[in-house]
DNA sequence: TATAAAACCTATTGACATACTAGGAGAATG
DNA sequence: CATTCTCCTAGTATGTCAATAGGTTTTATA
């Protein structure tokens, strides 16, 4: 799958400030920019999709930046997804009321819809803070001696 | 998710060719067409993918049409997703070498991939006979008394 | 052999999304 | 009051999608 940088850089940033804020401080957008190697305008206009979902908390000003809304254990990845790009976990639409489309609905039911419940579910069942203490250890245990 | 009515289409015709060819007869391009209600035209750009892919043959000349190349239970749907747009079931790429791209190398392995091999695994495991199969229940069953 | 019906090929077009870049306004801190 | 943040808006290049259109070639059949 194919996935936007948009969603990428989202999901990155937000792991980023999981793992980097210690207590009470805040990671600011040039912070992240350049632990990740990405445009800090482009993730300027990021960040702010994470905020509207309700999962950071913006603090403007000298020594401002982000921190997270609630605790990692209650946001669930398909919460940061869905916040990025609301179409990768939409269930596909099917026409009501054409005849001819039936089969189309067949199709839609039987190959896109379990599909989409397998991407819901495993996103669902994941919070961020499971996740990001994941990608922490992946990167601590290093990359080759898991890849396929 | 959002498929690309190319795929869409693809699909769908694909299916309606398994459903509808009976015997050594082929089904044309118009057939499928005012069956599915899609554009001919159209549909004429995207029978082509499933040919190039050996999933269907073509008869051309009067009574010509297509065909589906080989017994319908040696076609994974897999393939045909694969015929159709590359993208949706392939690997993302992380790159390499830069070692600020570590955390996002650690998202692709922990959140992308294991999506990815879920839907790879789902479509893999089925074949076009069991699915078209299954199409052809839903569609005289009703749909409605399986919604859930 | 003419004709009709079918696949095949190529070009074009409008709409839309993506992936940025850019410039500045407003708020908070020291 | 100056600095450093977020925030807002606009613009732009690129690419893909979803067709529409017009014609060419192949082939069965009358």
């Amino acid at each position: 799958m194919r996935v936007s940088t948009r969603v990428e850089y989202g999901v990155l940033a937000l792991v980023d400030i999981a793992l980097n804020s210690t207590g009470a401080g805040s990671v600011s957008a040039i912070e992240i920019s350049e632990r990740q190697g990405i445009s800090k305008k482009y993730l300027e206009q990021i960040l702010p999709l994470l905020k509207q979902a309700g999962l950071i908390r913006a603090h403007k000003g000298l020594g401002g930046g982000y921190s997270l809304c609630c605790n990692a254990d209650s946001i669930k990845m398909s919460d940061v997804i869905n916040a990025l790009d609301n179409s990768i976990l939409e269930q596909m639409e099917y026409e009501e009321g054409d005849s001819y489309k039936e089969l189309s609905r067949a199709i839609n039911k039987c190959l896109w819809r379990p599909i989409n419940n397998q991407m819901r579910s495993f996103t669902e069942g994941m919070s961020l803070s499971e996740f990001s203490q994941k990608c922490g250890n992946q990167m601590t245990n290093g990359w080759d001696m898991y890849i396929i």
